[in-house]
This record gives structure tokens, sequence and C-alpha cells, in this order.
DNA sequence: GACCAAATATGATTTCAATCATATGTATAT
DNA sequence: ATATACATATGATTGAAATCATATTTGGTC
């Protein structure tokens, strides 16, 4: 769900764009020409160290944006590729500039967008430096981080591999913290 | 060092306060007043589930920002209390709101200040999702996240314990990755 | 220079998540 | 109804970071 802050651009400010697996959506240094925000699919974003070690920035998947920081800079800082079939929305930022200098109520929306993913970035941080994977597992459901009902990628979401994700969860149950109300669907007693 | 960006704003928007360790500095549901820098000292928030438990939103350290949601939001999110003494400045909210109404190069700025945070955070996950205690030692010097010299808090700020990271330095250093030039400083070969 | 607290270093042991291996369940397409 | 790909589940093993325990070094203060 695109963030509702920009649907007070102009119509033609948002384009649809899909990308098939392993195409190149921008690489570092290319001229910017937006933000994007992921429909479906998935994005890697990297960087070169000085040394030619690849740097992972991010990867970004369904319903987030990335490359913010390119609406106040002239070049992509990193490379962006599809890591598999995507489909995205590029947010124009010559559009973007334009309605944050004539609307300051579009300004502001958009730096309380930012705030709250900053919010929801250092929480994660938190989450996946708990090093007990139950007590992990159980603070990423308190924070509705299972998004879909799949377990496998809630558990990539936060640093743990599938099967530890899982014995967590039926610890967790059988713990009576836990309630496991359908396949992948669990809420907290 | 507090971002400049900030500066622009009226003089009387900044004030210095000082709390001592374990104050409070604002309540989850407080009215908010403003964000927060941390000049020295570090500030833990926290907010309660609805069964009771703690959960730990952000310990925020020297120059870093907290409560940026604030600005966008009738009431705080969480309690802030310090962890120990602790030299805060407080940017005022009205001024901020009023700056960024009446000054878009402020408001874009400010922005721009959010999404380089966004950008820090994004990589700071990647980091604390390796599981090789040497490459993300390796990862976080090479992103330049041992500010001071104490090894100590770099291990706490990557989620490693200080032995592990201290034996990972000397891995890397033995290994020819990195070099030791001094006690707590290190440089990517 | 002496003292002290904290940082750093290192050895040994424990812990538990990752990994490997296999089995079962399930949603989807035909 | 059947086939298939993927998710889930579970047992066994491995690996490495955490933890525990000590020792040494170092920066700051007097």
């Amino acid at each position: 769900m695109l963030p509702k802050l920009f649907h007070d651009l102009p119509a033609n400010a948002l384009k649809n764009i899909n990308f098939q697996k392993s195409e190149t959506i921008f690489r570092q240094y290319d001229e910017t020409c937006g933000l994007y925000f992921v429909i479906s699919g998935k994005v890697s974003l990297k960087r070169h160290s000085p040394n030619g070690d690849e740097i992972i920035i991010h990867n970004a998947g369904k319903n987030e944006t990335f490359a913010e920081a390119a609406l106040f800079s002239k070049e992509y800082h990193c490379d962006a590729t599809a890591i598999e079939t995507t489909q995205l929305v590029l947010i124009n930022k010559a559009a973007v500039l334009a309605q944050m200098a004539s609307n300051p109520i579009f300004a502001m929306n958009l730096s309380a967008q930012f705030a709250r993913q900053i919010q929801i970035y250092r929480r994660r941080l938190e989450i996946q430096a708990i090093q007990s994977a139950d007590e992990r597992v159980y603070a990423a459901i308190g924070d509705g981080m299972l998004q879909g009902n799949i377990i496998k990628e809630l558990a990539a979401h936060i640093g743990l591999s599938h099967e530890a994700t899982y014995r967590s969860l039926a610890n967790l149950v059988k713990r009576n913290k836990l309630t496991k109300f359908a396949r992948g669907k669990y809420i907290i007693k």
C-alpha cells in the first residue's frame, strides 16, 4: 500500500515499472530521478567498498520504500537490483521536491513518514539484538511483524533460521505465551 | 554535534537540560514538547505492552536525536529515562513546525536528515544480521562505527559480547584485514 | 609515582542457534 | 482427484558466540 501522502502528488509523478529477476533498477552514481515503492518482489541495495568488497545496504521488500535519500542528492548512493520479479512505483523526485516547496503540509507529512520509519528500524534493531530465539520471536509477533502467514518470511525478517523460528513458535505455544489459531497465524496471550 | 539544520531555529528553541541517572525525561502519553539531542549520556526509550511486558524501543546515546516522531504527534509514544547522567538539548516542537511551515529549505533539510538516519539504521540492521563475529566486526569498522576508542562500546553497538569483539579484532589483524595503530584504533587494509 | 577503575586480553566451558537431513502438510494448478 | 513446489516440522549434529573466570594493561586522578 503506497503511503497516502504520495497520492497528493500529480498522477504523472507516480509510474509503475516492472523488473525481471537480476535486472538493474539504478546504479551508484546514476543521476537521481526519484525514490521507489515496492508493490511486489524484492530489491537488493548494494555498494562496493574501495577494496572491492560488496556491501549490502538493505533488501527492500513488499510495501517498503527505498532510495529516500535520493530526493536530496544528485546521485544514487548504491546499486539497486531486482532479486526476483519485482513491481515498483517510481516516485518522481522533481514532483516531490516541488510539492514540498509549495505545500508545507506535504513536507510535514513526508517528514512524519520518515520519522515513523526511523522508529520502526530502531525497534527492529532492538528485536534483532535479542539473543534468545524464543524471546526474539515473541517480541516480533508482539510487534505485528508476522505480516502474511509465512513463518519462513518472518524468520528471514528477524534474522533467525526458519527451523529456529518454528521451534520457538512451538515452544511459545507450549509455554502458553502464544496461541496458534491457524497455520501461520498466532496471537499473544 | 547537533545537526546543523537545527541551528537555523531561533536560539530559544534549543534548551540544554541535564538529567540524573534514572530520572524521567518524559512519559508515554505526556503532551509532546519537542525532540531531543544527546550531548552526553544515554537514554532508554521504553513502552509497556498490554500484558505488562517492558518493550525496549531504543537506547539513544551521544550525538543521537530521539523522539523525532513527537513532532507529528500530540503525545509521546513511550517513556524516556536517563540510564546515566545525561545532557540533552530539547528542540522545541512548535519552533520546528513553525520553521517547517515558513522555510521550505528547512523542511527539506529536516526530511534529508531523517532520510539519512533511515539509511544508517538499515545498514545497521544488515550488519547486525551478519552471523560471523569476524565479518560483523569487519563490516562495522569499515562503516566507521568505531567512534571513540572503546571497543566495548562498539561491541554493544553491534550486538556482540566484548570478548567476541576483541577476539575478532585480533583475528582480523592476524588475517591482515585490519591494522591496529593504537589502543582502540583500527583501519581497514 | 601510586592507586584504582575500567578496558582489554585470553583460556575454558557451556549454550543454543545454525546447519544438515528427512518427513509431513498444504496451497495451488491442472 | 492428482501432482507439485514450497512451507512447516522435527531429529541429530556442529560450530561459534556467550558466558564464566582470570590476568594484564592503561588512562585518569591525586
